[in-house]
DNA sequence: AGCACGCCGACT
DNA sequence: GTCGGCGTGCTC
């Protein structure tokens, strides 16, 4: 007998292995083994159970013991795995690893082994229990009726709702419809700030056991959410990203919300896309999958144009609340305030006196992004990256915001030594220092990566919103995402402009969905909102469509742009990057790539090699290789090509090159 | 990805 | 004479 097993490591090759003297526990595909590998120990998925192997027999290791007596995953879960790793190009073993708890991804400390595994809850779907009855408007009911048509076979759902709408009550009528049945709801949300809020809304409904999987659990946490979804415990799993690839006994309905966000695609490592992953298993596990957002991507949008989804509308707000009005802020030939115009500063008065609350939105964080001496022109930049360093005050600090590096703020310029070094341009601290010295006597909350960072700060700060302790609050791209405000009543956008020309074809989409959702936080209550955007280039063409006639229309007409330029959704990418020593052997490798392998067709386009947009990060020299082609087959096929060549003909020798498929991040 | 092996520069 | 730099290649 002989196993094959998939090491948890990104080596894109399984492993053969004798199974373990003492056979007290008979291996099963999908259990996990220990193995010895190299030096090491390792724990590996057992792949297939066979009695051949190509390696050769007498040097074939034995493995020291199976882990499981059970496979982890069930069937269609093992499947996705499976897919996953085709079409992401990743090592099989390196999947598992993503869908695997840490806990089961080490070695069983042998101390803790032999404790009796009780059930952390009770083994059994409960009964529901609705606590509350939830009216629903015409579009809500249309939509629900829809969907629970498709219980129990695959169908993917766009629940294109603005913001306001309602889309977790449509989520929550559903699930109480689910559970009736006796089933489980895996909803994914972008990021843990998001969690607290949505499981006190399906608290308050039912009475079921629900788990929520979040970056601030802790290992033993983690593990306990896994296993009480797998045995069916819990009715409700709520988690990001890697949640998609949680066990559930008997899945009923799969919801991805804010499924255009782009922290649902994983950076690094094996890059992967959770709302994609969580549509084929819907497929797999024979399930409805119902995408939910205000601002949809374009691929989503596509997908129900081409009739592969099904649009579900949820055109008004619910309740009494309307949508804002957008007004533009024309700030060509005005002085501005530190960033800010005369006429903002004027709303933020009126609006702070009648007893709302303002937000401001600027996505740049830290006091000033350049620190430059005015004598000699010396500019603070980091050693590893082709970047500024940005300035951050409180802290005292010059620091990276592309690598970890972070210096002590000089006290006069390294080079010339003179006194007069100056922050030029505005981050988040510097806006909040403004604000206090322009209105004195308001309390001002800023909410971005730095003053959140701590453990529960980010919740303490949002309940000191929500209380309206705040009247003036600022921040980064983190106050865009779905958070509830009900107060306030002026919303301002500072400094979106270099979106507008941005080299990447995304960021004009980003920018779009990142306006939306902002402007969305205003008057979500009974109070009107009104949301004010500065900006130097009022007559550009897709930002005039997204403030006067709306995303959707904006959407229409950057897809059309899409369309004609052959860009996706209307074809498919893949990415190869490369990092090395020197720009030159980066390009060489993937000039050498380009060279070796066929193109497969004349709608295949290979493009570069060029120098990554930011060349050097970390130290190492960046450069990229894009692959496009209107066929996702054909690309498929190109890429396993290309893995296998670099693999087999070791072509990377001092070189280190990922691969992403379906890149949406060119950096 | 690790991690050992191996072949060339500055130290006791 | 050795310690250690990181380029190269293997892991059943």
């Amino acid at each position: 007998m002989i196993l094959r097993v998939a090491i948890l490591t990104p080596i894109r090759k399984l492993f053969d292995y004798l199974p373990p003297v003492q056979n007290e526990t008979n291996p099963e595909i999908g259990a996990r083994v220990l193995v010895p590998f190299r030096t090491k120990k390792k724990i590996g998925i057992i792949i297939a159970i066979t009695d051949k192997t190509d390696y050769p027999i007498e040097k074939l290791k034995r493995a020291y013991t199976i882990l499981d007596p059970k496979p982890l995953f069930p069937k269609a879960l093992f499947k996705l795995i499976y897919w996953a790793s085709q079409y992401y190009q990743a090592a099989l073993g390196e999947v598992f690893e993503a869908a695997l708890p840490s806990r089961l991804r080490k070695e069983p400390s042998l101390g803790l082994k032999p404790k009796k595994n009780k059930p952390f809850l009770e083994k059994k779907i409960p009964a529901i229990q609705e606590k509350t009855v939830i009216i629903l408007n015409e579009a809500q009911q249309k939509a629900v009726n829809t969907i629970k048509k498709s219980i129990g076979k695959f169908e993917t759902f766009l629940l294109d709702g603005v913001t306001g709408s309602g889309k977790t009550q449509v989520y929550s009528e559903i699930i109480a419809h689910i559970l009736t049945l006796e089933q489980q709801a895996l909803i994914l949300v972008p990021e843990i700030g998001l969690t607290p809020q949505l499981l006190s809304r399906f608290q308050k409904r039912f009475n079921v056991p629900i788990v929520c999987l979040n970056s601030s659990l802790t290992e033993k946490q983690r593990f306990e959410a896994f296993e009480n979804a797998k045995t069916g415990a819990a009715s409700i799993v709520i988690g990001t990203r890697s949640a998609v690839f949680v066990p559930l006994k008997l899945p009923g309905i799969f919801i991805c919300d804010e499924e255009h966000d782009a922290s649902f695609k994983q950076q690094e490592g094996f890059r992967y896309h959770a709302r994609d992953l969580m549509i084929m298993r819907g497929s797999l596990e024979h399930c409805p999958v119902i995408l939910g957002s205000a601002t949809p991507s374009m691929e989503t949008l596509n997908n129900v144009h081409i009739g592969r989804f099904q649009g579900l509308k949820l055109p008004t707000r619910a309740g009494n609340a309307e949508l804002p009005a957008l007004q533009v802020l024309d700030i060509r030939h005005k002085k501005l305030k530190e960033g800010l115009s005369t006429e903002l500063i004027q709303k933020i008065q009126e609006h702070v006196e009648n007893k709302g609350q303002v937000l401001l939105f600027l996505n740049r964080r830290g006091f000033a992004p350049v620190l430059m001496c005015f004598d000699c022109g010396w500019v603070a930049n980091c050693n590893n990256c082709d970047a500024r360093l940005t300035l951050h005050l409180r802290s005292k600090r010059l620091q990276c915001h592309h690598c970890e590096m972070f210096i002590p703020l000089y006290e006069q310029c390294p080079t010339c030594q003179s006194q007069t070094l100056k922050p030029i341009g505005i981050g988040t601290e510097r806006l909040a220092t403004v604000l206090q010295a322009l209105f004195p006597t308001c309390s001002i909350t800023r909410i971005d990566r730095d003053t959140t960072s701590k453990k529960g700060a980010q919740q303490e700060i949002m309940d000191q919103i929500y209380k309206g302790e705040t009247e003036i609050l600022l921040g980064t791209q983190m106050i865009a995402k779905g958070h509830h405000f009900p107060n306030v009543t002026l919303v301002a956008i500072l400094d979106i402009d270099h979106a507008l020309f941005s080299l990447d074809f995304r960021s004009i989409e980003k920018m779009g969905q990142l306006i939306t959702q902002v402007a969305g936080r205003a008057g979500r209550a009974e109070r009107l909102g009104h949301v004010l955007l500065q900006t130097c280039h009022p007559e550009h063409p897709l930002l005039k469509t997204l403030l006067e006639e709306g995303y959707s229309r904006f959407a229409t007409s950057l897809l059309a742009e899409r369309r004609l330029t052959n860009l996706p959704p209307y074809s498919y990418q893949a990415l190869i990057r490369a990092e090395g020593n020197k720009l030159e052997y980066a390009l060489n490798f993937l000039n050498l790539i380009k060279a070796e392998i066929p193109k497969l067709s004349s709608d295949f386009k290979i493009l570069g090699p060029i120098a990554a947009p930011m060349e050097r990060r970390l130290g190492k020299h960046r450069a990229q290789l894009l692959f496009q082609s209107k066929n996702r087959s054909t690309l498929q096929k190109y890429l396993q090509n290309l893995v296998h060549k670099i693999e087999t003909y070791s072509l990377s020798s001092s070189i280190r090159w990922s691969l992403d498929v379906d890149p949406i991040d060119m950096y």
